[in-house]
RNA sequence: GGCCCCAUCGUCCAGCGGCUAGGACACCACCCUUUCAAGGUGGGGACACGGGUUCGAUUCCCGUUGGGGCUACCA
């Protein structure tokens, strides 16, 4: 029987590391569940008699897990609530004279034996007796310590896997220590590294977005799954790309775990996420983007088909959609601005032409408006880009879009007729 | 300072004694083109260093250097 539990701390926010090891853990139980095993995947919220996880609190851990989809079939649990428990073991350990009151306060006693374990990700690890002092397991206020209340919990909870992050590597040596002292056996300890800003230290809130919430408007769950999984873990082989959450429960193993911190690239997510776009393909796009006014459009469909190929983030999708339906103002950016200051009589030429033309077209495809345009440039003794830039911008607002005549059919011929001449 | 962990391109990974050290992101060049954030082709770019072990080390061992984490009556 497989018991393995995630425990964030309730700080507010769900760390992208903690959203990995979080991942991890799941991908562990449901691995070992395809294998046939008994496994469950528990949740225990890591708050302290002093500060109780609030609603609020614990509602950012859910959602950001039923984000990414990763469901528990446990919990959650709260530490806070297991008060009466560690002052019952603290005081048992007292009683069998492993521990001794100091100045109020409960202190373990260590009997200085080396200790190692084997870490499911590491290897051998290993302390020696002689740097582990005794410690607090109770405070004067008879509140518990953290390193005490996890091991009473786990033992409790009767988890036999802790998979948590890098940081807390030397805290189990003392762990281990007190699950012997409380007469259980320790669980299978794997340290997972952690993950780094670009200046190689840990991810924290000056690195920018660092909670899962931040990523929730941008990016889709799949590929923020895709991503996290492949960093700091790895098939074995050069595949990347897994747009089937299942290929990666198949696939996963604790031991193909990276020993080193990763540094988190948001260039690579969004290369991937853009994959992901593309695969979930426009009509899935178009429904998670949750947006009625986009969806009201008859052409909604057509719009975002068009735009998905130079899209990375949800938010690309959505602007440039919103922007081709009429649904937003234009928004000119620098570069299309400084092509219409270099040459403005040309560029309203280029319009115009191309405004004049397209109005006589009936037969409204791409191939037809191509050949259009393209005979109007010819006959004006212009280059086709002399036309086609000029409308793309006045549609758009930018430099960079979808070819020309994709655009326009996408459009519709009234809509894009009348945000020419406007 | 002490203890612990770690070390392949800028970044994320592959490698698990013998490879011209591979892929991806990013970058650069060229091609295509409706002068692109699409597509295509190509390019630069890494085994931290020093000792061993071995016929042979990126790979195994030791050391050095470097980086990170922990060092609370925080979690």
């Amino acid at each position: 029987m497989i018991r393995v539990r995630f425990a964030p701390s309730p700080t507010g926010s769900l760390h992208v590391g903690g959203a990995r090891t979080a991942l991890f853990n799941w991908l562990f139980v449901q691995h070992a569940r395809r294998a046939g095993q008994d496994a469950t995947f528990i949740l225990r919220i890591e708050d302290t008699d002093k500060q109780r996880s609030t609603d609020e609190f614990t509602k950012v851990i859910l959602d950001g897990m039923a984000w990414l989809g990763l469901g528990f079939d446990e919990g959650p649990t709260f530490q806070g609530a297991g008060l009466a428990r560690h002052q019952a073991d603290a005081d048992r350990l007292v009683a069998l004279g492993k521990a001794y009151i100091d100045e109020g306060a409960v202190r373990f006693r260590v009997n200085h034996e080396d200790i190692t374990w084997d870490d499911a990700v590491h290897g051998p690890i290993s302390f020696q007796g002689k740097d582990l002092e005794d410690f607090i397991i109770l405070r004067a206020d008879r509140t518990p310590v953290y390193n005490f209340a996890v091991v009473s919990d786990d033992v409790e909870m009767a988890i036999t896997h802790v998979f948590r992050g890098d940081d807390h590597i030397s805290n189990t040596p003392k762990q281990i220590l007190l699950y012997r002292a409380l007469g259980k056996e320790a669980p299978v300890f794997g340290h997972v590294p952690m993950i780094h800003g670009a200046d190689g230290k840990k991810l924290s809130k000056r690195h920018g977005a660092t909670a899962v919430g931040d990523y929730q408007g941008r990016f889709l769950p799949e590929a923020m799954i895709n991503f996290l999984a492949l960093m700091g873990w790895s098939p074995g082989h050069d595949r990347e790309l897994f747009f089937d959450v299942n290929e990666l429960i198949d696939a996963f193993r604790m031991d193909g775990l990276q020993k080193k911190p990763a540094v988190f690239d948001e260039k690579k997510l969004e290369w991937m996420n853009g994959e992901h776009l593309r695969h979930r393909g426009p009509e899935k796009v178009l429904a998670g983007l949750a947006d009625p006014q986009l969806a009201a459009l008859p052409n909604a469909l057509a719009i975002v088909a068009a735009v998905l190929p130079r899209s990375k983030t949800i938010a690309d999708v959505l602007r440039q959609a919103r922007t081709r339906g009429g649904l937003d103002a234009l928004v000119v950016d620098q570069k299309a601005s400084e092509y219409i200051k270099k040459d403005e009589p040309g560029y309203r030429k280029g319009i115009q032409l191309a405004a004049d033309a397209l109005k006589a077209l009936d037969d409204w495809t791409d191939e037809m408006i191509e050949t259009v345009l393209r005979r109007v440039a010819d006959d004006n003794q212009l280059k086709p880009g002399q036309v086609m830039q000029p409308v793309r911008i006045a549609l758009t607002g930018s430099t960079v879009s979808e070819p020309v005549n994709i655009l326009l059919v996408a459009m519709g011929k009234d809509a894009a007729l009348k945000a020419l001449v406007a």
